[in-house]
DNA sequence: GTGAAAGCGCTAACAG
DNA sequence: CTGTTAGCGCTTTCAC
């Protein structure tokens, strides 16, 4: 038989009440009371029923967390920071897979609102189906998008900056006199490749440059894309002395593409990613590329979907944190940047 | 005002016990009935309180997911796996990470107990206060070791033979040749490790050879490890003809270090890795290495997991999955080996 | 400081 | 095929 409340009740001569204040460190008892409750609880090596406490109070301190692709580290890391925050907020983690599948997403969110989540964290699967708007809503807690905005529910998002980011790189290539720039940008649909997109548009334009489509491509953003894409491209003869890539994998790719071919980077092909992750600076040669704060970006976004779950009037404001171009061995040296050597 | 299962029963005019049949498809029910229901129920939104549900029937169909490190994409693959079984059995995930801290698995265990969790996997972490296993002893649901063991409760883990992994990776280099290999093995305290050193061990003893001490070193797992040893020995004139690391991140500080010190791969130093990550073929060269089925073995912890979560007279029974060295640029063509060239 | 009573929303057991 | 009754284990409200 397994110990409840009424068990340790029975137990002290207590009532239930008393127990469960007691086992709550409620104020209003005694000293006496509360050791002799403590010890018999440990005796019996009770285990609180947190569902039959949630059904009761309304609160589950659990949220919802939904990636949009757990193979990819760049998630990896941003559920790193959220879990960091949750841990230390009290809160655990019931966590789904989207696969960028915006039905799928919009199924876990409903699994997860059964389960009582007390909020969510998401990083939305891109698409067009246009139904996250209103579905998001309709939901009865509160919910933070890292990473991504939709459209119309972009104050409940933390971001990093993306069109200053991209505008940043393309500056650089520009200034350094980079004419023919392949570009493999990210899937369309998605709010961080159509604002690196403009960003990228914003760098050509103060240069006074129309950028030419031939040399842009979608992607999905995997290294298999990114080795094939510059395959066919050096295949295909698209002349190219720099390549920029929506994420670092997609960089990783290129690079093992270029290696391959017997081009050099930087000396040949001047290389830049973006996310900055983990395996960046390990890469041959090491990745530039922006450095977005992925770690911070879901420790963040759990605070402030904290500060939302204890205050549910609070106002939602679009939280915009900084990512900065981060200078390695993949271009070459220019002293006008700040550098940064890793390792 | 929230619609629960009595709010439709008075929309209705049946009673609550009917409505929660239809709603659970249970049998018995005429046609008519359920459509009235069902439509009321689609119409008045109405959202099942998962809760309630399971303070009455004991079942949660929550697993309690531990991961040892989130910042390491062997485990992410590994939950990938977990996820897929999971969504496909009708299961949610709650997820903690112990970063290898013995005492807060148990403490995530825990609470993820008192959350009513139908069963646990989890990647344990590794360390030496031995209290592992009185503690799983003890806890009152069924649960699934991946990727490794603890002492005295091996049939719980689904495992991928390190032992024979490892003896194939030393007993290619030492039919190569080679007699003096950097090895860079994983944290003591781990299973992995144990068994790893033990294949190792047993290669050089089929070739009558005494391994050196003063080339086997300890390292918790990290690409920063690998690129600092692999320096560090270097420096100290330490020679060595190949590389053998405990895992792919180590390899790839590893690579990073013998490119910066001029030292060719495969040529002059050849190196193997161990787990087969994402990234390993898109290292450069492209890394040779000990696939893992990582994907596959949480894919089977949380398959095995369900069969004693539905019937916990189950047997456990230790379950090992095959690994395979898999040669790619880090070193020599070898014909005697089969070869899969990834990319 | 402590206890009694009610009920969170649902499902199980039994009736008919 | 449908309804009634009980109760999962806890917290809340009110009483004293």
């Amino acid at each position: 038989m397994r110990t409840t409340l009424k068990t340790i009740a029975k137990a002290t001569g207590f009532s239930i009440n008393t127990v469960s204040r007691v086992l709550r460190n409620d104020t209003r008892i005694s000293a006496e009371t509360s050791s002799i409750i403590s010890r018999k609880a440990e005796e019996l090596g009770y285990i609180p029923n947190a569902i039959a406490s949630s059904l009761r109070s309304l609160r589950t301190y659990t949220i919802g967390v939904i990636s949009a692709d757990f193979s990819n580290p760049f998630f990896s890391e941003v559920i790193g920071g959220i879990e960091e925050k949750a841990h230390e907020a009290g809160y655990q983690m019931l966590i789904g897979n989207s696969g960028e599948d915006e039905e799928k997403e919009r199924h876990l969110v409903r699994l997860f609102l059964s389960r009582k989540v007390d909020g969510f964290v998401v990083m939305p699967a891109y698409g067009k189906d246009n139904r996250h708007f209103d579905f998001y809503s309709s939901i009865p807690v509160p919910y933070i998008f890292a990473g991504r905005y939709i459209n119309g529910q972009k104050s409940h998002s933390i971001l990093h900056n993306d069109e200053d980011g991209e505008e940043s790189v393309f500056d650089y290539l520009l200034r350094r006199g980079h004419r023919n720039i392949l570009y493999l940008s990210g899937p369309e649909g998605i709010s961080n490749t159509h604002d690196r997109d403009k960003g990228m548009q914003k760098a050509y334009s103060s240069h006074s440059i129309q950028p030419d489509n031939k040399y842009i491509f979608h992607l999905s953003g995997n290294m298999e894309e990114g080795y094939q894409k510059t395959n066919q491209a050096i295949t295909q003869n698209l002349e190219f002395t720099a390549v920029v890539c929506f994420n670092d994998l997609i960089a990783m790719g290129a690079l093992k593409s270029l290696a391959e071919n017997n081009l050099s980077v930087p000396g040949d092909v001047e290389v830049i990613g973006y996310d900055n992750l983990k395996i960046s600076p390990f890469m041959e040669p090491g990745l530039t590329t922006v450095d977005v704060p992925k770690h911070k970006l879901g420790y963040e976004a759990m605070d402030v979907l904290d500060q939302h779950i204890s205050n549910p009037e609070m106002a939602y404001e679009t939280n915009n944190l900084t990512s900065k171009l981060l200078f390695r061995g993949s271009t070459v040296d220019d002293d006008q940047q700040e550098r940064i050597r890793q390792p």
